[in-house]
DNA sequence: CACATTCTAGAACGAACGCTCTACTCAGTA
DNA sequence: TACTGAGTAGAGCGTTCGTTCTAGAATGTG
């Protein structure tokens, strides 16, 4: 009853899905053609539009959600990997920094580029980025709060960890080393030792 | 001897260079067309193959350093409002943070996004990017150095302090709100403390 | 069998892209 | 006066852009 149709049909949408995403990571949303997608996901032009008929557009916000799973599932991992907040901070940087290396420096944040080139002119997409952000905010808010952080200050923390791991996700790539990564994940620890429960802060 | 016609020329130069650094800033490398820039900085397409024959990578190279200048006076200023460098940084954030809002929260980094989507196929730009970086890092690590943190911790602050900021304007302009550049100030000057030479950290 | 639906296939459209090219203006020099 | 060299001006090159469109293949249902 249509089952191994649909299965192909959900898996050619979910190819073009995964090779956009790579691509918005890679070389931003003006950069990355239709045409592109379709050829590298082995699709047409037709099959793309059939999938997205709201085109560029919703496509892109499809593959931003794509990339928000993929880096939150490397930061849950990396989170879990550690009781302690401060080393599972270091192992989310340890983690970015391999992913960096790995790919010659090309694949970065999945959101970042995209989401630079279209604030205040593509709204879904902007929207998308910014639920990303957020779901990483709570990952790391809700790492802290098993930790016994105070709400109040888990989520501020978390904001700023996840500012700093884009921001040093950037530097890293910009200058191919992996660095700032280290660096940044040395600090964050430091960082939410200040604010640790159990107040004595090494 | 000609004083005026190269006067009126540097004008011409210099305004096609702070168009692009703008338009750079706010919607990318590939999103930023020559023809746009000519007609916004009033010059015309001979003008801007005049001045820049190496075409759309020279170019960009070139409005990429304007746009570390003007985003390193900005931090000098910043830095050099205060003596204690928390309340320096907390400077920082709070003139990007103003900055974003009164441009309705358009104009970030004058770098990142050109940057992220440059990565690994226009060398001459992603220098010119890796450049600002390092020399913004230079202006807090001297900042540091000058409140007494010794060389090395004074260095690996500033890359973070660098890295954190690229990254909370980022989560500002995309949710468009002032509290992660905040916030983030507010952490970067707990961290500093604790790296203070005076090693009474609060 | 016919028939609808879903998906594939790619030609074609107008617009925009980066860039090249020729023609031109105009002050300075010999 | 003739010439030079810097800068202005924009038509036009070939290409690619996002999108639309029609045609057909494949499968399930009556």
């Amino acid at each position: 009853m249509g089952r191994m149709e649909q299965r192909a049909a959900g898996d050619t949408r979910d190819r073009i899905v995964q090779v956009t995403a790579r691509l918005l990571q890679r070389q931003g949303y003006e950069g990355t053609g239709i045409k592109q997608i379709a050829s590298e996901s082995r699709a047409t032009l037709g099959s793309v539009y059939h999938f997205f008929p709201g085109g560029k557009q919703e496509l892109a916000a499809a593959a931003i959600r794509h990339g928000d799973q993929e880096f939150a599932d490397l930061l849950r991992s990396a989170l879990d990997s550690e009781d302690d907040p401060g080393k599972a901070l270091v192992a989310c940087t340890r983690e970015l920094a391999a992913g960096l290396r790995d790919s010659d420096w090309t694949d970065g944040c999945p959101v970042t580029a995209t989401a630079l080139e279209t604030i205040g002119r593509a709204p879904d997409i902007q929207l998308a980025c910014a639920q990303a952000i957020e779901h990483w905010q709570d990952l790391v808010a809700g790492k802290l709060l098993a930790c016994g952080f105070a709400a109040d200050t888990a989520r501020e923390l978390a904001s700023t960890v996840v500012s700093t791991l884009e921001g040093a996700e950037l530097s890293a790539q910009v200058a191919r080393s992996e660095e700032p990564l280290h660096t940044a994940g040395r600090h964050l620890a430091r960082l939410v030792a200040c604010y640790a429960p159990d107040a004595t802060a090494r």
